[in-house]
RNA sequence: GCCGGGGUGGGGUAGUGGUUAUCCUAGGGGACUGUGGAUCCCUCGACCCGGGUUCAACUCCCGGUCCCGGCCCCA
């Protein structure tokens, strides 16, 4: 080992890896594009200012924020909806709606780093203006099940809820700080929760906030039927329960199953206006949130017109972790289709000849053999890349005006007209395919 | 920020208050200057960092650091 070591929470990944990575990336910009979203790209750094508008001072420590030669205070991103919505205000905002932006982008907190949890991650996202509410949420919940449906794993458990219930009795009862009755609701904890309510004297809200809570794990049809009937005595949550109804059931015909209702998911901060939803990869061990997401409202707090917005956020580092679960670690690095070696100096510019061409007629990954070894070597260093074929060109297929092809998976080989290789290798003659990863 | 478990060549490991620090694997070379995955040989390469205890520390103690698991947090 060198003298030096990567930074704390950061990762390198290498060649293997990121062929995995991108293929998957590819699949995901392909549903982007597929659903009408445009990729956008916001800056790496932002001024500090942004994210305490988002999220309020207390993020200032978990930021990787400095001041600039000029001091200006700025931070690397922790996120990019903020950006997001900061580009829109400062250069869409005159584009039809709705508008369906998505990006791929790296992120950085100063956080303690766990399994799954990285100082440098990496998210898929996507946002949806101007949308009816309803429309939107089917839209950026399906669009996000089948972006996480794209990575092969196994199980996924998506969780659905809605702040206009909690909120709503919240109202009701005359409840000034909602933000603590929240986040003791999304953390389940009954007892704090029963206590708190008694404190800031909310006794006529506290009995179905409480079922709420008890009621979490039950079946959604369960917890829609125990929400109708606090609708009952409680008017305001009327339009939520119905929304949630007509969510669920259009969701379904968007091909998107088993959502299981939370009523007591809060995602604490106060930008979410609506439906939230979150979902895990149980296998994944403490950090098993890979995608979260919902309804909120950023523009007016960002000085720009009030829009409902959807949107969604992918960890891309926790869905590699789960799609290695089931496939296993990828290798370091990459397959190789074809190496040509050439045994004879009269055949190095022949070999150069020939992998041009080849490169420029097929898409197979062809090198030539640039250590100057033997055959007995260069094979076996073919064999290390998993090579499919070797392209041997010696004394004697210079002076035939041809090539000897191998295949490394059974050993046939065939000697070919030196023209003729690139087209047989790009016929591909049922091997010289490369494997996925 | 807190709690717990770890750290020996690139990867995986053995081991000990005083050794030439073990073995496997991967990398390079050779046996093999036109046929690989095998075998044999050679070679490269390590005790996380700092301090303390000691005649002597890779080993024991303390601190740091990094990794792993968890808590807090999770935009």
């Amino acid at each position: 080992m060198g003298s030096f070591q990567r930074p704390r929470g950061t990762r390198d990944l290498l060649p293997g890896t990121m062929q995995r990575r991108e293929a998957y990336l590819r699949t995901v910009r392909a549903l982007m594009h597929g659903a009408g979203y445009g990729e956008v790209l916001t800056p790496t750094f932002e001024h500090l200012e942004l994210f305490e508008a988002k999220s309020g001072a207390g993020i200032r420590d978990e930021l990787y924020a400095f001041d600039d030669k000029s001091g200006r205070k700025l931070t690397l991103r922790p996120e990019l909806t903020a950006a997001v919505m900061r580009a829109y205000l400062e250069e869409m905002t005159h584009l039809p709606k709705p508008l369906k932006l998505y990006y791929i982008a790296n992120c950085f907190r100063y956080e303690r780093p766990q399994a799954g949890r990285y100082r440098e991650f990496w998210q898929i996202g996507a946002e949806l203006l101007g949308a009816d509410p309803l429309l939107g949420d089917v839209e950026t919940i399906a669009l996000a099940w089948r972006c996480l449906q794209a990575a092969g794993v196994e199980t996924l458990h998506v969780r659905l809820g809605h702040l206009g219930l909690v909120r709503g009795l919240l109202a009701e009862g005359k409840v000034e700080q909602p933000e603590p009755v929240l986040r003791l609701l999304d953390k389940g904890d009954r007892q704090g929760l029963q206590e708190h309510l008694l404190t800031i004297g909310a006794d006529e809200v506290a009995a179905p906030l409480l079922d709420l809570l008890a009621a979490r794990s039950a079946p959604s049809q369960e917890q829609l039927q125990l929400a109708t009937e606090l609708s009952q005595s409680h008017p305001s949550i009327l339009p939520t329960v119905g929304h949630l109804q007509r969510l669920l059931a259009l969701l379904h015909h968007a091909n998107v199953p088993s959502i299981h209702l939370d009523l007591a998911i809060a995602r604490g901060f106060d930008y979410y206006t609506g439906m939230v939803f979150e979902v895990d990869v149980p296998t994944l061990g403490a950090e098993k949130q890979v995608c979260g997401g919902g309804a909120y409202d950023l523009l007016e707090a960002f000085g720009g017109v009030s829009t409902p917005t959807t949107g969604f956020a992918i960890g891309i580092d926790r869905m590699l972790l789960a799609q290695e679960q089931t496939r296993g670690a990828p290798a370091p690095l990459e397959a190789l289709d074809v190496l040509v070696v050439p045994l004879a100096p009269q055949a190095i510019p022949l070999a150069w000849q020939l992998v041009t061409k080849v490169r420029d007629t097929t898409a197979l990954s062809v090198e030539v053999e640039l250590a100057g070894r033997n055959l007995g070597k260069a094979l076996k260093y073919a064999d290390a890349r998993a090579t499919t074929v070797v392209v041997i060109i010696g004394e004697r297929e210079v002076a035939a005006g041809e090539a000897t092809l191998r295949w490394l998976s059974d050993g046939t080989q065939r000697s070919v007209p030196i023209d003729l290789v690139a087209a047989t290798l790009r016929a591909g003659d049922g091997s010289a395919q490369a494997p996925l990863p």
